[in-house]
DNA sequence: CGAGCCCTTGAGCCTTCTCAAGAGCGGTGG
DNA sequence: CCACCGCTCTTGAGAAGGCTCAAGGGCTCG
């Protein structure tokens, strides 16, 4: 039974291929540069489909609304993420994305882009890498909303957060997290004060800790430890013998 | 408050649209044609990747593996859609795509693709329309498995399947389910028993119908009673006044 | 120092899961 | 032709995970 994601070796140069990324994309695209702060509202569902954007820094959350006026998290963007590919095919954003810190976007316009892409293949290959990892990672979070028991599903999420972090070149093992129990809870499909259950659970196991002041700050000793909390949430027989 | 989607005027052009961007693929591409019968696969997590796939005809599901071998449907595939942008990023597809019926798909090298591409932009506003509309729909998705109960689900992934049948064209007022009730239990998150009893409750409350033989037809008299059945989920409120 | 959030924790309830039994349908072989 | 087998589906009863409701504590900011 394989048992590890292990995700290919990346350890030094972990952030370095993001970093180098984006400086290609900055240097063929000069795109327009956007300071952004915790609320604000990148595109809305139902504008007019223009640009996509580039996230240089800070964090965003993609926020689904439904015709009854359900509202969901839907997802999580970190540096080097793109924004915006939902509104492509309608020509209208169809969710909204919204700044979950200070940052800064690159705001590139959809079809300058495109005249960039024709001259250089590179942009085009980038574009749609950036699209497909975002279709696999779309299925990997409706895997863990469908089979994982709420608990695993935090853990999850703290390790996908953590996981995303380390891609760039960030720290692990004291992470902020930009959400309240309640948006989390959102975006797993449970409620906040299972979240928060969940979280004293994993602190108390010894999976995460958190920080001496205030609980929006969460230490991860070690991020293979989330998985296997995962694991033993799957595995519920205790395999008293052997 | 907004009730009803209400998905844009397309009547009688239902599928005529789907035919003609199909008419278009078929002649600027010249694609290879391949016959697929239930149960083929036509590209398996971890292969390389290679090829794009479109769907002419028949039903694919996209099945998605964890590690820990978890298995999860994370995606079903109509007339027209594209199969394998998950493979772009990492080179390797990371799903499984399996056909569901007879069908015939065509087989797209990424390569020649973008060779294409560059010739007609046309097609990469095809590719790019296809990437985004599957982007979006992921999103529903995930909405759809963190906000609605049992029953809403099955409710909603049952208009979901008509309503892409009536996009391309065809019949639903009685559709053909080309998936278990384990199948379905499985893509909305929930077991084949609660699936079984929300159909049960689905046809009790007259808003589906079974075939008078064998429960894999299903009359779909109104896929707006669908809908209906949907927020009448939602609001729990009887509302016993006014 | 008080107001407004956000977070935690408990208790009871409800939806959904689990386990189990049985029926319907289709295929196979005696 | 019919008995049998395997698979799928339905339905019930009981268990349980997660939700709802409620109370209380901690931060932050004015």
């Amino acid at each position: 039974m394989p048992l590890r994601p292990l995700p290919a070796v990346q350890k030094e140069d972990a952030g370095r291929r993001t970093a180098e990324r984006l400086r290609l994309l900055a240097e063929q695209l000069q795109p327009q540069r956007r300071m952004v702060h915790t609320g604000d509202v990148i595109y809305q569902a139902g504008e007019r489909f223009g640009n996509l954007y580039i996230l240089n820094s800070g964090f965003f959350k993609i926020v689904n609304l439904s015709a009854d006026g359900r509202e969901q998290v839907v997802g999580l963007k970190f540096r080097g993420d793109w924004l915006g590919f939902d509104g492509i095919a309608g020509q209208r954003y169809v969710c909204d994305a919204v700044a979950m810190d200070t940052g800064e976007v690159w705001v590139v316009p959809y079809e300058s882009l495109l005249a960039a892409c024709a001259a250089h293949p590179a942009l085009l290959q980038m574009l749609h890498a950036a699209m497909s990892r975002e279709i696999a990672h779309d299925r990997d979070s409706l895997m863990s909303v469908c089979t994982l028991p709420a608990d695993a599903r935090v853990a999850d999420f703290l390790r996908y957060w953590a996981e995303s972090l380390a891609d760039r070149g960030m720290r692990t093992d004291e992470i902020t997290l930009r959400m309240t129990r309640a948006e989390i809870g959102n975006y797993l499909g449970m409620t906040l004060e299972s979240v928060s259950r969940a979280l004293s659970r994993l602190a108390r196991d010894k999976v995460i800790g958190f920080a001496t002041k205030g609980r929006r700050e969460v230490q991860i000793p070690d991020v293979g430890a989330l998985s296997a909390f995962v694991q033993r949430c799957l595995a519920p027989a205790p395999a008293m013998l052997q």
